[in-house]
DNA sequence: CTATTTATGTAATGAACGCTATATAATCAA
DNA sequence: TTGATTATATAGCGTTCATTACATAAATAG
């Protein structure tokens, strides 16, 4: 067990930055910008970090970007963990679209950082590959158990395929991402999400 | 009308290049790495030209990706015109749900260059961005026309809202690119692409 | 106080980037 | 053959890239 303990106290000269905060930032200009077209230049002015403290702190722009995704993708299982926590199955899937929905269609939000960001990082960088590759199946996998959950409560039809619907409801997430990308309108992105909502016939149990 | 008209015998010392041969070499790079990732020594071995020809031919970097987007977008459409051409409506999205498999789950293939290579390419360049949201629409459009013609056939519901439709679709395809891109097994996108498709309920009307 | 440890700030590294100046080769018009 | 025109080939332009040496600052431990 290498328990990595936190000092309350440790040695040197403390660092004058919040790890969370400049994790944010940087994710902000990634999400803008994508991996390969974000600078160095653009995150230690963002993050306000000299390319020494970053370097010190986080290996390299590929290291950081793994970090970045990973703090991404936790602030998003966050939210997903709440909404999935309600009893009624129909009623969180629901409110699960309109996260997807409100995440691609306001102006506010950035959209998606592993589409945004990630889709092209990989093919040359082997650890950012493995990471995208870990987070979609991540994602596969919590809408897999939410799906599970709400068939063991008798919400959804028991001869519904969960396995075959959570990569549906996946993918479609990540194409709602390329719409919004693609700089169609939040119109065309809600008509997107609103048709594939209305078209799930998996709820049809007692309604 | 300046008709750009091709003289037979040009003036100068005759390329060396095919027009098309090259666009198709520079497509398979930008797909592979993306727009911004791809360097012009990529590009200039794989098109076998040297710099000079190659901006003298596309003028630089990103009015190169534009022309290779709109090549790609072409061979495409021209597929696509295949398949909307028969009469049976339900078959022809069958066939068009088929294309989007085979593209993203062979291995040969190398999934939608507008999704692997554009995704990221737009943000700081207003003329790629533009390109791209072009081609979204124009993608909507082709597969709206198709349900309409559809529709006035009697081969869909009245009551279906085809646009909103089509716009589901058209996303749909974006998501499973992102899946194939993510390194998502086959079976994935398959999974979601058939149940995308088994959950059409659109074509109930007379069978 | 001194030594040790850790973080910061300045400045610069070699490499790769997109792009082009210049010279040469190959064609047509006269 | 000469001149005009267009494409190719070599070589290198200035800039930016990710990354790091080096010196300094700020904390703790003894």
């Amino acid at each position: 067990m290498s328990t990595t303990k936190k000092r309350k106290n440790p040695r040197g000269r403390p660092r004058t930055y919040d790890r969370e905060v400049v994790l944010d930032a940087a994710m902000q200009v990634f999400c803008h910008y994508g991996y390969e077209a974000t600078s160095l230049k653009q995150l230690t002015e963002a993050m306000k970090m000299t390319p020494p403290s970053l370097y010190a702190a986080f290996g390299d722009k590929e290291n950081l970007f793994v970090e970045v995704l990973e703090y991404y993708h936790s602030l998003y299982r966050h939210k997903l963990r709440e909404i999935f926590a309600q009893n009624d199955t129909q009623k969180a899937f629901q409110d699960f679209f309109e996260l997807a929905e409100a995440m691609h269609t306001r102006p506010e939000n950035t959209g998606c950082l592993i589409v945004n960001s990630g889709i092209n990082a990989g093919t040359e960088h082997k650890v950012v590959t493995h990471k995208i590759q870990q987070l979609h199946e991540l994602n596969e996998k919590i809408i897999y158990d939410r799906l599970k959950l709400g068939q063991e409560r008798g919400h959804i039809l028991e001869s519904t395929n969960i396995r075959a619907l959570a990569r549906y409801i996946n993918g479609l997430i990540q194409g709602a991402a390329v719409l919004a990308r693609g700089q169609q309108t939040p119109a065309a992105v809600r008509d997107m999400l609103q048709e594939a909502w209305a078209t799930l016939r998996c709820f049809d149990v007692a309604t």
